[in-house]
DNA sequence: ATTTATTTTTAGACAAACCTAAAAAATAAA
DNA sequence: TTTATTTTTTAGGTTTGTCTAAAAATAAAT
């Protein structure tokens, strides 16, 4: 139904829309890593295809339809990316590019019992969570860790990059998707916080990374 | 390292070259569905490559490099049917198309850690032998099903064509890889087999059926 | 050994997805 | 409200992998 190079710049647009309703034609060209010109051209095929709304000149938003597609390769991205982690055994911060590629396969009838497989997980090992067969995302009351008072018991739900810096300091401070955490300290003169990590040791945390990781209170 | 074209034409080469040492541009031009002269066109483009060794007019073989990428490609695609029937639950006979694409995804960490998970199997649901990461192919002393004496047990290792009307006969029967089964009765007036299936019923085959089932004693 | 038929290659085109350079439109600044 | 700057689009090219039609090489037949 459509080429990789359509389903990237449709899955681009979907992320995109979530910062802000309309995505400019430069901001596409930095996501994709493509020249403004290449995007103009694509912008102009999706729209025949109605799967974009777009006047040149003022940015596109997917139609409904382009929903639907942008959550059925999402799916398939964080379906995969669930696979990768739990069965086999790869580390959380290095599935994304591997999923990059397995969620271009189209059947989906290998989808829906790869998700029956993993048991209809609703989160990936991300926090992010997966849209079921007909689309829907579970909504999960997340907050951000760097707003929570002290002594208050939450476990990591997300992390608000992909970088491979934050994925690195993370793995270094044994933090990751699921940890259960109590605040302990909050220093007010650099904003740090002292965490107890369910059961072990105690980490100190800037407030640039208490800002980037959601919870939901445990 | 190679497109998705590039690897099609390397797996169809490595797929003929088991009947006949040379390959014609016809006999690529009729597996791969493509006119001959965009055969021709890949053919030079593999050659520079170092892929296969070709000569205008006088047909190509892989060279060394070419054989190493083929079973790569070959592996990855019994894994993954592998993957499908064993743990999916699709039927054995509707894994081929997923696996023509899921033989493209590049990543050797997914494929070793894949067939880790598996259990490193050595043949896939069709009774072909998966090459492991060094490329090596497990051997089986397999034998026709229509050459074996009454009385003897065996077991059912691969079948000689993918056809679905085969297919759809053997599922109908109640035969598939591993079945272990007894020669009963070999009838003179037309070859036809009476078989036991271990500890179940007993059906009746022709001789065309017993002649591209292999089995293996058991 | 010629002629005929088949196979294969060359030549020239096309669509997809990208590019650079230049023009046009929109936005911000003077 | 002009002028300057940024953003976006148009115009024209490139590469990959395909195609058709025609020419060349090989194989088969008389």
């Amino acid at each position: 139904m459509f080429t990789v190079a359509e389903e990237n710049y449709i899955k681009a647009v979907y992320h995109l829309q979530q910062q802000q309703e309309m995505v400019s034609t430069n901001a596409l060209s930095a996501e994709l890593q493509t020249r403004p010109a290449s995007v103009t051209d694509m912008l102009k095929k999706l729209k025949t295809k109605r799967i974009i709304s777009y006047e040149p000149y003022h940015g596109v938003k997917l139609s409904s339809e382009g929903k639907k597609v942008a959550l059925g390769i999402i799916r398939k991205h964080r379906l995969w990316e669930y696979f990768l982690v739990d069965k086999l055994q790869f580390g959380w911060d290095e599935v994304h590019e591997v999923a990059e590629e397995l969620e271009h396969i189209s059947s989906t009838k290998l989808v829906d019992k790869l998700d029956a497989f993993l048991g209809y997980p609703k989160f990936d090992p991300h926090g992010d969570p997966i849209p079921d067969s007909k689309g829907r995302l579970a909504s999960q009351q997340q907050e951000l860790l760097s707003g929570i008072p002290i002594s208050k018991t939450v476990e990591i739900t997300a992390v608000g990059s992909q970088s491979s810096e934050l994925l690195e300091l993370l793995k270094h401070k044994g933090l990751q998707m699921g940890t259960r955490l109590e605040v302990k300290k909050i220093f007010d003169f650099d904003g740090s916080l002292e965490l107890k990590i369910k059961n072990q040791q105690v980490v100190t945390i800037s407030r640039d990374l208490a800002s980037v990781l959601f919870v939901k209170p445990v």
